[in-house]
DNA sequence: CTATGGTATGCAATGGAATTGCATTTTATT
DNA sequence: AATAAAATGCAATTCCATTGCATACCATAG
């Protein structure tokens, strides 16, 4: 079990240390997107800065994505299977429930291509959905 | 001239202060989505915080939309005739320049229809392209 | 096994922005 | 002109991202 955490870890040359592992395992667990201020508190007495800045490698070295779901504070998820978050042809579409505040990665619909101006070169794309979820109709 | 800026006001029961009118017309002269900040420096001495909340009553009463790029802090955008912003079918695509930080509003590009799942009820959506734009390649 | 250099962590502090309360001014209405 | 409602300006608060620096940890060479 840890050992899977690590391997992923080491996959993309990111160190396995406790803290990771930790974070790690929490993204796992999540069926949404969750934010720094939320990690912080599922983590009960921790380092926010320690939080922020694990995130944040694991985002540099394309483990989780973040999303800007438009609350204000980013939100971080696990990458599926062979994502490549870098190109925006395999960026996906994610759904803001506005009642309950999560944020769930929709990986199965990926962004349509836009006929952009010519004078546009397009690098990366993002497509919040807001509304309501399931649950909270 | 302040006339027409006026009706435009009182079209959406907007109080035509002075302090508003001002506001409308530098977001006119605009070519690009306005952050707060930017709008603050092309007051020269003002409040911020009635900036802030003249964009919001603006965006309350649907005479200018707010487009999250990415930057953190929000964008605003008067909108075109016949814009409702309230709908996801009428909401339009945005570009973010990375390098020149300017953020356009492409009022011709609709953002497409998306499959959702059965479970989301979609009410508004928001599709945010970042790349250069043809000044900055 | 231990010394060493690079990396990660934790604490403190900074900085930018949103947001609210409240007193004052301005506006629309009678 | 008098009044009530709304807008404004100031002060203050809160939230979050981000950085500097000292310390702790880890991997590797010797």
């Amino acid at each position: 079990m840890i050992n899977q955490l690590e391997g992923k870890l080491k996959e993309r040359s990111i160190r396995p240390t406790a803290m990771r592992l930790l974070v790690l395992e929490v993204l796992e667990k999540q069926s949404s997107a969750i934010s720094l201020t939320e990690l912080e508190q599922t983590f009960g007495p921790s380092d926010r800065i320690t939080l922020y800045r694990t995130l944040k490698t694991f985002e540099d070295k394309g483990l989780v994505h973040s999303i800007n779901d438009g609350t204000g504070a980013p939100r971080y998820a696990l990458c599926e299977e062979g994502c490549e978050c870098d190109y925006r042809r395999d960026m996906h579409v994610h759904f803001y429930c506005r009642a309950c505040n999560q944020t769930v990665c929709l990986p199965q619909l990926k962004i349509p291509a836009i006929a952009l101006p010519e004078d546009l070169l397009p690098e990366e794309a993002s497509l919040v959905i807001k509304g309501l979820c399931g649950k909270c109709q």
